[in-house]
RNA sequence: GCGCCCAUAGCUCAGCCGGAUAGAGCAGCGGACUUCUAAUCCGCAGGUCGCAGGUUCGAAUCCUGCUGGGCGUGCCA
């Protein structure tokens, strides 16, 4: 049962004699924030009573008078100017959460109306390695499909794989230039992953050396605009003067800028000429950009040697990938890439001129959209298409398969505008009936606040991310273990998997309980440290619960058959028990803005309470028989909240840490 | 230039479709280990919620302006 839907229940049959529309007011309705004011407060009747010109406490007292919930709460008390408090009865909550011990959802009753969603997120490109980058979108996605999943959800998991770009032209040409045979038979992925790597850094090299001037140029030209801004003579006035100081700073900004860029450039070239055996290859390959677009196209035309060649690569690219999902227990339903909706492009974009919706201009094929300057191009002038194009085929190919009624897409906040502008075309295109939503996520930034950069090279590989997240974590676990008072109690074996455990649960867990909408910087510390509000803390209450009951010798299942009272005497044991009837709100509030960090909040809120639980009641050496029972039947429904809370943000745990 | 996002404790952040005295964690200080696992708990200290107006019985939350930062901005994804 969830508590709060209950009490807006209650709520609407005092409201509705009183008032039409009450919706808004039902809102209202809510947890309070401070428990001196109990467990839920009404603050309807300060908005009613402007409404209908009477006074509110009047009115509160008109609704308490109405509102049937005697079972449930002590009688209501009306506060300020009108606040009406409920605080639940115990030996209501005793009860429900009885229910809730022989619910094998734990209380969460399934939506009422089931919805299709598909869920399109992680969609990293197949011939690099994952990295940094790639974390928040996994992540995220998989939590949402989770939690959507559990709350009755039909749910569909695409990962839109980058399989048909430039990367690949990039491998081809890699593969038929510079391979080394016998590292490719030995180590296929490795090999294609150097090429590309190689060809990437060629191909970067020639650009950069062809754009030296203009940047060199560029730092002149800004350099000069700054001094000619320095000379002018600062007006007197307060608001022009605060304006010029502003574009002086403005400028100067703007050299720093591309200072910085044409530093790095110099960088980018050092290193290519300070190796020989570089710098003879990019002699010898003085058009390879050229070249790796001509392969990519060829690839697109259907040539019989490249399409065999990517035949053969792009198992042996997602085998990599795979490898890492299986680490983070994820996985799709389906994993249509790009490649999947070539044959559907050029019908995307004939549909959008014949009816009318796209338009020629400078060559391309442009879909103008209202509210934006600029249109969405489907087609660039030489006959190419844009990921704006498959994207649009994607929708397409998902409605008439799947007919969901919500698509969701994980993606970085930086491509908000492009999917503003996507969500527009598609609903001229006369798909209205469906949600789109762009779950948008913070950036993941460095410790001096700049994007990791795909192309710059000094991304951390996700794989040694993880790695070194599990060496961490194994290194606390045995320092805890070696600690215990009545000496270690794991083996080896032991160890290594709880450090695997809990150093991928680390690093998932810093990431979801971060509001999503902010940049996230990563910082590695941080993302292992073991204490305070991490995965850790959970899954260490989660041990303690399991290990209470291995103390004690308690078949947990059949604790949970028996049918005993719960007693929430203690005011610790009413926290807990209240707090574990709340895992319904937590998804509720979770799903409505597809929020993982109110789960984890809530988690993290349940986990603290357990704890206070734990330091202040006795559960084995409990006063009497009826006491103790009822404490270990409240422990077995923490752990099991926790460990389901966490297997929603695809997390795992240990009964012994 | 235009558009979008952000600003809360020393640090990292939560709270943001209006509610009572703004919350956590980390760091700091002081307590609690003959332990049902101290990876814990209790207490103290720490704040002009960027600034200025406005709407409201009531604003961190909504509106306007300003300041500071980030991102995006027709043929990359």
């Amino acid at each position: 049962m969830n508590p709060l839907k209950e009490l807006r229940q209650r709520f609407r049959a005092a409201l509705e004699p009183l008032v039409e529309d009450l919706e808004d007011l039902l809102e209202m309705v809510r947890p309070s924030q401070d428990p001196r004011f109990g467990d839920y407060q009404a603050n309807c009747a300060m908005p009613l009573g402007k409404r209908l010109g009477k006074a509110p406490r009047e009115l509160a007292d008109q609704i308490v008078a109405r509102l049937e919930v005697d079972d449930m709460c002590e009688p209501p008390e009306i506060a300020g100017p009108g606040f009406i408090n409920l605080k639940l009865r115990s030996d209501w909550l005793a009860a429900r959460l009885q229910d809730a011990v022989k619910d094998t959802r734990l209380g969460v009753a399934p939506v009422e109306t089931t919805r299709t969603y598909v869920v399109d997120y992680s969609s990293p490109n197949v011939a690099k390695p994952m990295h940094v980058g790639h974390i928040r979108s996994t992540v995220i996605g998989d939590a949402l499909c989770r939690i959507l999943r559990f709350a009755g959800h039909r749910v569909i998991s695409d990962n839109h794989l980058g399989d048909w770009g430039t990367q690949f032209g990039m491998i081809i040409y890699g593969y038929k230039h510079f391979r080394d045979e016998s590292a490719f038979a030995a180590a296929p992925v490795a090999e294609l992953c150097r090429l590309y790597q190689l060809v990437s850094q060629l191909v970067d090299y020639h650009e950069t050396r062809r754009c030296l001037g203009d940047l060199e140029r560029r730092v002149t030209e800004r350099e000069e605009a700054a001094v000619a801004q320095e000379a002018e003579p600062l007006p007197v006035a307060g608001a022009e003067r605060k304006r010029a100081a502003k574009r002086l700073r403005g400028l100067k900004a703007q050299v720093a800028e591309a200072e910085a860029d044409l530093s790095q450039a110099r960088k980018k070239l050092a290193r290519v000429e300070q190796s020989p055996a570089l710098n003879q290859l990019a002699t010898e390959h003085p058009e390879i950009a050229q070249a790796v677009l001509r392969e990519t196209a060829r690839l697109h035309a259907d040539d019989p040697e490249n399409l065999a060649l990517w035949h053969q690569f792009l198992p042996q690219c997602c085998e990599d990938i795979q490898r890492l999902y299986d680490r983070l227990d994820v996985c799709f339903d389906y994993a249509h890439g790009e490649s999947f909706y070539q044959q559907r492009l050029s019908h995307v974009v004939q549909d959008f001129l014949d009816r009318g919706l796209a338009c020629l201009s400078d060559g391309a094929v442009c879909v103008f959209v209202e509210g934006f300057e600029t249109p969405m191009l489907i087609r660039k002038s030489d006959g190419a298409y844009l990921y704006a194009t498959t994207d649009l085929a994607t929708i397409a190919y998902r409605m008439e398969t799947f007919h969901p009624d919500a698509i969701l897409y994980v993606v970085d906040h930086r491509q908000a505008e492009h999917f503003e502008k996507l969500f527009a075309a598609v609903r001229l295109w006369g798909h209205t009936d469906v949600e789109l939503q762009h779950i948008r996520f913070g950036t993941v930034l460095d410790q001096k606040g700049k994007p990791f950069k795909t192309r710059a090279g000094d991304t951390v590989g996700l794989e040694g991310l993880l790695d070194e997240a599990v060496r961490k974590a194994y290194g606390v676990v045995s320092a805890n273990d070696d600690a215990k008072p009545g000496g270690a109690e794991l083996d080896e074996a032991q160890r290594r998997h709880i450090a695997q455990v809990v150093g991928h649960a680390a690093i998932k867990y810093a990431d979801l309980s971060q509001n999503r909408t902010s940049n996230y910087v990563f910082n590695f510390d941080k993302m292992v440290a073991l204490e305070g509000n991490t995965a850790t803390y959970m899954q260490y209450s989660y041990a303690r619960t399991q290990s209470i009951f291995a103390k004690g010798d308690v078949d947990v299942d059949r604790l949970r058959d028996a049918d005993a009272a719960i007693s929430l005497e203690h005011p610790a044991e009413r926290a807990l028990g209240r707090e574990l009837l709340q895992f319904p709100e937590a998804i509720d509030e979770c799903l409505l803005d597809y929020r993982p960090n109110l789960l984890t909040g809530y988690l993290f809120q349940l986990a603290r309470r357990f704890s206070e639980f734990y330091q202040q009641c006795k559960v084995l050496q409990a006063e009497t028989e009826s006491v103790r029972t009822s404490r270990l039947i409240l422990c077995g429904l923490t752990g099991r909240v926790i460990r389901r809370g966490l297997d929603l943000l695809g997390i795992q745990v240990v009964d012994k840490m």
